[in-house]
RNA sequence: GCCGCCGUAGCUCAGGGGUAGAGCGCAUCCUUGGUAAGGCUGAGGUCCGGAGUUCAAAUCUCCGCGGCGGCACCA
């Protein structure tokens, strides 16, 4: 008997899993396929615990899945573009390109070291040309279909660091980088249509069944879309107040959206919003508009102080007429909370059925006419306090045809009168905007175009694709390398021939994440970015594993790219859905230090003195932090490679698992980890304890009279059902548990000989534990399989089924309660019936005590499960 | 402010109308040739609070309280 030794055994089932290829994809085409993934990471320089934890998640179902049969497709790449290489290469002199492949080469060897079943044939790196080549095709076919566009737009600009910034990265209104305030600017830029889609991105959630309800959710409220109506509200005066032009470009109207058509009886003004360019055509003439205007926009871009300003507006001095009642003239307002990116930029304020219109009519005193009445109001009592009333009713104070119908049948009723009449019409909007892709940087997907002063912007072709990145750039001024690049941009019009320039914007890295699982299925392929019979086989991923911080962006990023894939013929994919099933983890968090002054220190920088944590080389005091996601600025990190150098892969894996169930955070301690090693002991001791000469894994047990063997034999059939059920639910934390259940049975099944019934059933027992713990601790698994003389590799073994006959119970233990209470407990056939239930808990001597004095009342039986006695 | 999730042993969490559970930690004892240990036994609970439904509520319903997350003037 020896002790198992991680450090041996693993790289040595890694090099027999490695030279057998057993991690290869597509070596099954006749069984079903069953495309695992993990959101591929960003090459940031190593990998630690917290990071593993996803892997593991990912490549316990995919091993999972081999033993099931499937067809399993498992790769791994890098999301290889981005900004940290920059700053490397600014900050330490080196390429991007080094520094980026140097981290990859380091993680792959961890990733490696981890013992994931990935087919290493099909890694990518969206920084090689090889890749971001297929992407510029893509491009450009979007491009093709109008699914790519270019046009002026607000963006968030840093003054310093002289490029844009997406929203995320603005943080107080300050670039996250640079700490400048942030300027908006109108630039050109590239957007992707992705609002284009916005209706069949909402309605596809429906049917995504295995995503998680909170990010369906999520993306439902981002995508954010309304159904309402645009109303048309003409000018009552408009001519002699706007000077010029307004009514060529604009019409001689006011349009709004609303969501509450039903509540127009109840309007008291319009409101548009301050950069409308009606406002900004009326500021020209009035210097008291101007001045809102200006007023409007020095009140911060933080979102507190947006929500905590109070509701502020401007008369314009225009009137408008009422849709049903021409003589009925609204004011028009300016007002700052009126957004002029959604929906028209402008509304009708009906008081009585929205919060800022009522705190906006109360501050203007204008009118606030209740047109809504709640069930069980009385028309003539009813009257509105501070609060808006904007649940449903009967409308009321309306027009005649109006008056009466429900809020639902109301709206249907108005918009159809709008529409007759010409002044509106049923609409729906969205929150969600095109997707900003254009990026000034360097590290980046090069956009595959020219611009011609005399084409515009030329694609350029195909053939001539990819357009590389220059290797020889410099960081030493601000902006955007590729700009700045002495000849890299002059070029020649590929229409016209004449001198040209190339678009030095770059892709924002998203595009690279929203179709990187599409090459996987044919990473090879040279000519075109995936052969789409390849590719239909493969897709749509069957299980997507990832951190919830991608529920929104990159998941709806992905999900908009195959549908224009889809629509542009590369791909057949009918439902548009990249991702069948989506996992989101839970991160790995451990305690922090904090020294007094602020700075976050290592564990191993903080020692004890006189009962006190201190700064080991300061002596400063520490006080201990919160438990916190592991990240390096946080100095709470475990590295991957000391980890495993002291514990080994396994540990790593079924730490990571045991504990938390997976879509929560699971906290890092010591204790736990030690737990983990002496269980993997305890295990190995289990199975290297059988005696030499046991019975050959799948021996045939014949039938069974010693009642341990039974018990033994049942255990582990039952473990089985209960563990694929935990797998296949994603209840990892539960089935670890679940596994230690069954082998503190099969360690206590003892460890001598016994029987030989009860040695046969321990093999069984043992070749069961040891293909049950095969996803989760694969080395442990292989050491253990070849121990017990299993033929070949566990890895290529069928997963286990169970045994029906050994799942059912033939007596049962039932509690026995008296008017609620426990009082004993009774060992019965299972399938005892009613009758018989009643008698013999009525023959229990305890309970014949407790009802001594009192008169039955009745007798509750639930077979199998308990009897309840009601008494008094 | 709106929406969602969570609250069970010291810690991390299973369970989900009918006996309150696991791992770790803790305590007692045994072993010291399975030894960076191993084993036996055990203590520990207001299942967040309140009300309701029920023969029976940790579980279902409603109302609170606390923690976390998303969105945030979206008309």
């Amino acid at each position: 008997m020896s002790r198992y030794n991680p450090n041996e055994a693993e790289p040595k089932w890694q090099a027999a899993w490695a030279s057998q290829q057993s991690f290869k994809a597509g070596t099954r085409p006749d069984q079903p396929k069953y495309y695992v993934l993990e959101m591929f990471p960003y090459p940031s320089g190593r990998i630690h615990v917290g990071h593993s934890r996803n892997y593991t998640m990912g490549d316990v179902v995919a091993r999972y899945k081999r033993a099931q049969g499937f067809d399993v497709l498992h790769p791994m790449g890098w999301d290889a573009f981005g900004l940290p290489a920059e700053n490397a290469a600014r900050d330490r002199k080196i390429n991007p390109r080094e520094w980026t492949y140097d981290n990859i080469a380091v993680m792959r060897a961890q990733l490696q070291r981890l013992g994931l079943a990935l087919d290493w044939e099909r890694e990518i790196a969206t920084c090689d040309p090889e890749y971001y080549k297929h992407q510029q095709a893509i491009f450009l076919k979007f491009f093709e279909k109008g699914l790519v566009y270019r046009k002026k737009a607000k963006v968030n600009w840093d003054p310093v660091d002289h490029t844009v910034l997406a929203n995320e990265q603005v943080i107080d209104g300050k670039g996250w980088r640079s700490g400048a305030p942030v300027v908006q600017r109108e630039l050109d830029q590239w957007f992707f249509k992705i609002t284009e889609y916005a209706d069949d991105l909402t309605d596809g959630l429906e049917n995504l069944e295995r995503w998680p309800d909170k990010v369906r959710l999520m993306q439902k409220n981002w995508i954010g879309r309304s159904r309402g109506a645009h109303i048309r509200f003409e000018f009552a005066n408009g001519e002699d107040l706007l000077g010029h032009g307004y009514e060529a470009e604009f019409g001689s109207n006011i349009e709004v959206f609303t969501t509450r058509p039903d509540t127009i009886f109840g309007a008291s003004f319009l409101a548009l919003a301050p950069d409308h360019p009606l406002t900004k055509q009326l500021a020209k003439e009035d210097p008291a508009i101007d001045e809102f205007i200006a007023l409007c926009q020095r009140l911060g871009t933080s979102e507190e102080a947006i929500e905590k300003a109070p509701k502020r507006g401007i008369d314009l001095g225009l009137r408008v007429k009422h849709p049903f009642d021409p003589n009925w003239e609204l004011p028009v307002y300016a007002a700052n909370f009126v957004l002029s990116t959604y929906g028209t930029g402008a509304i009708f304020g009906s008081p009585a059925g929205d919060q800022r219109d009522l705190d906006f009519a109360r501050k203007y005193d204008l009118p606030v006419k209740p047109v809504v009445l709640p069930a069980g109001q009385d028309p003539a009592q009813y009257r509105l306090g501070e609060e808006a009333y904007t649940g449903p009713g009967k409308i009321f104070n309306s027009a005649s045809w109006l008056n009466g119908l429900d809020t639902l049948t109301a709206i249907e009723e108005v918009i159809k009168r709008l529409e007759k009449s010409g002044q509106g019409q049923g609409a729906t909007t969205f929150r969600l905007r095109d997707w900003l892709v254009s990026r000034q940087r360097y590290w980046g997907c090069p956009i595959p175009i020219v611009r011609c002063d005399s084409c515009g912007p030329v694609p350029v072709p195909t053939e001539q694709l990819p357009v590389k990145l220059p290797d020889d750039v410099s960081f030493d001024r601000p902006g955007n390398p590729l700009d700045h690049h002495p000849t890299w941009k002059e070029t020649t019009c590929p229409k016209c021939g004449a001198a040209a320039q190339r678009e030095t914007d770059t892709l924002d890295t998203f595009v690279c994440s929203s179709w990187y699982f599409l090459r996987f299925t044919d990473a090879q392929n040279t000519d075109q970015p995936f052969d789409n019979a390849t590719a239909s086989r493969w897709m749509p991923v069957d299980q997507y594993v990832g951190g919830v911080e991608h529920a929104i962006l990159h998941l709806l990023y992905a999900r908009f790219f195959t549908r224009g894939l889809r629509d542009c013929g590369l791909i057949d994919l009918p439902s548009g859905e990249p991702f069948a099933g989506l996992f989101t983890q839970g991160m790995v968090t451990h305690e922090t230090f904090r020294a007094e002054d602020g700075r976050w220190l290592a564990p191993e920088e903080v020692e004890e003195r006189d009962g006190r944590l201190v700064e080991a080389t300061s002596g400063i005091r520490v006080e201990k932090g919160p438990l916190e996601k592991m990240s390096k600025s946080k100095k709470n990190v475990v590295d991957l490679e000391r980890f495993i150098a002291d514990y080994g892969a396994d540990a790593a894996r079924w730490f990571v698992l045991s504990d938390s169930p997976p879509e929560r955070d699971v906290e890092y301690t010591e204790s736990g980890v030690e737990g983990v090693w002496r269980f993997i002991q305890r295990l190995w001791a289990t199975i290297d304890g059988l005696p030499e000469g046991a019975p050959k894994p799948f021996s045939p047990v014949s039938a069974l009279s010693d009642a341990n063997a039974i018990e033994l034999r049942k255990a582990a059939h039952k473990a089985v059902q209960d563990i694929t059920d935990h797998i296949e639910n994603f209840r990892f934390n539960a089935a670890v548990a679940r596994v230690h259940d069954f082998a503190n049975a099969l360690r206590k099944a003892g460890n001598d000989a016994g029987s030989q019934d009860l040695l046969a059933a321990r093999v069984e027992a043992s070749t069961i534990m040891v293909q049950l713990i095969a996803p989760f601790m694969p080395h442990l698994a292989e050491e253990c399989w070849s121990r017990l003389g299993g033929e070949g590799l566990i890895y290529d073994q069928a997963w286990p089924k169970a045994d029906p006959s050994l799942l059912v119970e033939d007596s049962v233990i039932m509690p026995i309660q008296l008017n609620g209470k426990r009082r004993s407990e009774m060992n019965v056939a299972k399938d005892a019936s009613k009758d018989e239930l009643e008698r013999l808990a009525l023959d229990d001597p305890s309970v014949k005590r407790a009802l001594e004095g009192l008169t039955l009342r009745k007798v509750i039986v639930v077979p199998g499960r308990i009897v309840n006695i009601v008494a008094n």
